[in-house]
DNA sequence: TGTACATCAGTGAACGCGCGTTCACTGATGTAC
DNA sequence: TGTACATCAGTGAACGCGCGTTCACTGATGTAC
């Protein structure tokens, strides 16, 4: 026997694995209806409303998985012994593997976060920005010497890399395993530059301090 | 008198106008309705299709908006005598005012970019890569020494700072002269890292090439 | 344990509405002679 | 220059459809005694 509140639990869940599933067949989140939604669940549209007000209920639910995905994956930890080489390629792999692994999810995130209505936005802002201040918290591990203020930016860029990289690797699918490595290698470049471009600021080479002109060289 | 083909462009124009006028309102392209447009642009439904074959072919024109504009931006130079800081300040003005000075195009290639349908997101990205090329070419100027792929890595990733940017940059109204200036200096710094890190790549400090590890440092 | 009543997730029917698309049309612009 | 015909951007009406939302309902689960 099912109490009540599972079986409400369940019929929620159920909604919302509708809405990514629909959202995985191509579909932007803006223009899924909430009666596809209901229908994918198997259930009338009148049934929706004892979940949420309205679509936008739904998407900031949706949201709240993106909330405890994140909390999960800041959970596992970087080995920050290795070569920076290392650590960046081991990133990129990481990331690789939560986009395959979390697709429906991470294609709602990359379209709602610029394409959302704006309680949405600002509900993925949110959790963006809470897991940007813990990877900026973990940032001296990995770059020793970085001033608060430019442990936040460096995490911002990295994110910013890593959401960047997000559309590429959803439109690959996991069995094109050359596209892939192929896109690992380019995700870990850019991440290299950004660690690089961190500890310059952290240990600057010609003497000025971070804030001091550094000059661009002209061309010969 | 106004030739047929003149006002027929005149026409196809109000509908572009029409369209981008709504998407600045708040609403997103994907649930925009040929409808909506073809009232704000006063015509009726049906002459929508004396133009577009549907949606989709107006935002591939939007598209090419886009385009124009970029070629209009890269005729601009950026004076690579000044110091770097300087260099990235004056790049951060011109993208604070080039995002307030075309804000409903910006808006929407901000959001087809990841939310548009396949062939509005594949126009977008074939214009952003034409733009990337060209920067990587002008890059030598900034920052001589790098390497073909490096360039274009580098070059890709100051796109990827700037398109970040966007969202925070159309959310701030022009007159708030002091968050706009904060968002300036976030710019900055987030630029400032990617070039000091080209700059590593270019001349790497400890002797190894950009391909060596590089290894991280142990927190104390 | 059994009984009587309350709760409430899900139903089924109905509503008015805006949607995309079609069609034959009109009348100004353009072209041939 | 004037006339007869062709073109075609924009019209107005109509279509069937899926939409969001409402409402009174049903019947299983939960609660009080």
């Amino acid at each position: 026997m099912v109490t009540r509140a599972e079986q409400k639990a369940l019929t929620r869940g159920a909604l919302i694995d509708s809405v990514l599933r629909i959202i995985g067949d191509g579909a932007n989140f803006a223009s899924i209806s909430l009666r596809e939604v209901t229908k994918a669940a198997g259930l009338v549209p009148a049934s929706f409303y004892r979940h949420f007000d309205d679509m936008d209920g739904l998407g900031l639910a949706v949201v709240d998985e993106l909330g405890l995905d994140l909390r999960r994956l800041m959970r596992g930890t970087v080995d920050t012994d290795l070569p920076l080489e290392e650590v960046v390629r081991g990133l990129a792999y990481a990331y690789e593997a939560y986009v395959h692994g979390a697709a429906h999810l991470v294609q709602f995130v990359n379209q709602a976060r610029t394409g959302g209505s704006p309680r949405v936005r600002a509900a993925i802002a949110h959790e963006l920005d809470f897991f940007i201040s813990r990877v900026a918290g973990s940032l001296p591990d990995l770059v020793p010497g970085l001033r608060p203020g430019d442990r936040q930016t460096v995490a911002e860029l990295l994110l910013a890399v890593l959401l960047e990289s997000t559309t590429e690797l959803l439109a690959t699918p996991e069995e094109d395993e050359a596209r892939l490595e192929e896109l690992r290698d380019a995700l870990s470049a850019r991440l290299m530059i950004v660690l690089l471009g961190a500890q310059s600021l952290a240990h600057p080479v010609r003497g000025g301090a971070a804030g001091s002109p550094v000059r661009a060289v002209k061309r010969a």
